[in-house]
DNA sequence: GCAAAAGTGTTGCCGCTACACCCATGC
DNA sequence: GCATGGGTGTAGCGGCAACACTTTTGC
């Protein structure tokens, strides 16, 4: 399979677990990265390798990437890296920008185009395909040191993501399909790093009529169950498309 | 100089003039696009060719840009081609994102990084290096078909102004140092598409304390002269940072 | 003096914030 | 029965939209 050396593709793919905002991070195999490429055609990881032909890091830690076949599309194979290391599709992502500094890796000069996806948290269990053994939620405020610029990466996609939820209803992405209110709320304040007035929440996400109620109940809490309620597809595909303020 | 063949920039420059939305494009010198690069460390304009080396538009008319050389990060590369396009320097310049399907340049793989410029109409006279003769600004609704998906990239650009706007006070680049407030008016009216009332407008334009009475008045207009404004750089950097809501 | 745009205040309504107590459940 | 989070209403304030007339200038 041909790939354009000078381009590659990460992407920042955004969990929420218990109040914690959580990003995916791939800790590379290093005798895999040292070595040529065993099976080109499944997902690769990032293969440069310096002159002697070792990869410049102890435990390389970074975001799921790879470089861009030249008969896929970007956002295609942006796709294709996040299902690899996922194993579901049908994933909120979008892309972020491109990362160009010369010398962001310092080895070769390449361009990375970033994505970054939020999914929820049914999916923890799931570690990606075979190929990615090492896959591991991290909380986003104890992001270990990265390779090349992932840092910085990261960081540029939370950013987006907190003017995201501010103008488009995207949070509900890192929910499950049935979930509560007070999730919902704890929601935007761990993303918007601010507490809400519950009452306050409640009335202005109503009024929004994005969530409807299942009629189904929590179970299992040692507490007053709470509704369980899903975001309304329509009403959000109306929302999602015209920026709109969604200021909670 | 070497340049990245798989990785292109293009900037999409904004201006204002006359309540209306205007575009910088470039129609390409068919003569050099299908002749070998000449002068390669000068503003090199696409110069992929067709395996016949000839290009494939009559009248290729599309944004400028360029192949990024190894040694320039693609956020100075950009940088370059705005001064090179418009001859002046201290230009508002973001990324905008990078397109990269498959086929959007027919005989060549290359992913073009876009970026989108704000100027003001100051410089409306100024015509770019003596390279670029064919400099033109356009109605943003009468832009003809350009080459590759350049119109596309025109279409995300403006979508992108129309949220930047509401949520950052950039508007006030694409005005001349000292204007009025009925031009500060038209420019969100022309780039948002509605009508503002104007005493409410002006009210909460002054409550912002983004502009300043510089004490002047306009000159030689039949009517009853206005007061000129500049905007305060200190609040403005102070508001541009933190997401602001820019409500008008 | 007339055409053309500048400039200016008030009122009513709506939406937002602030705030405290009872309810259901598991153990 | 107690600990834990679920769930609800109101009042006051501030901000926003709606709205029309006088002023200045060039010709």
């Amino acid at each position: 399979m041909n790939i354009i050396p000078s381009l590659s593709i990460d992407c920042v793919i955004f969990g929420f677990h218990e109040k914690k905002l959580k990003v995916l991070l791939l800790e590379y195999d290093k005798e895999q990265l040292d070595a040529p490429v065993k099976n080109p055609d499944a997902f690769a990881p990032y293969t440069e390798t310096e002159p002697d032909g070792k990869f410049p890091y102890e435990k390389p830690i970074g975001l799921p990437g790879g470089h861009v076949p030249v008969d896929r599309s970007i956002n295609d194979y942006a796709r294709d890296i996040l299902e690899t290391a996922t194993g579901i599709k049908d994933i909120y992502l979008k892309q972020l920008g491109a990362f160009g500094e010369t010398e962001r890796v310092s080895f070769l000069r390449v361009v990375s185009v970033v994505y970054y996806a939020l999914i929820n948290p049914e999916h923890y269990s799931i570690r990606g395909s075979s190929l990615l053994k090492s896959l591991e939620w991290y909380d986003i405020d104890k992001v270990p040191e990265l390779i090349f610029d992932h840092n910085a990466m990261i960081e540029k996609a939370l950013k987006r993501l907190r003017e995201e939820v501010q103008i488009r209803p995207v949070g509900f992405h890192l929910l499950p399909e049935m979930f509560t209110l007070t999730q919902l709320q704890q929601l935007y304040e761990t993303v918007l790093g601010i507490e809400l007035d519950t009452r306050n929440f409640r009335k202005k996400i109503q009024k929004m009529h994005l969530v409807v109620d299942t009629g189904k109940m929590q179970t299992g809490v040692a507490h007053r169950a709470a509704r369980l309620f899903r975001f309304d597809k329509k009403v959000y595909e109306m929302l999602a498309e015209q920026s709109f303020s969604f200021r909670v």
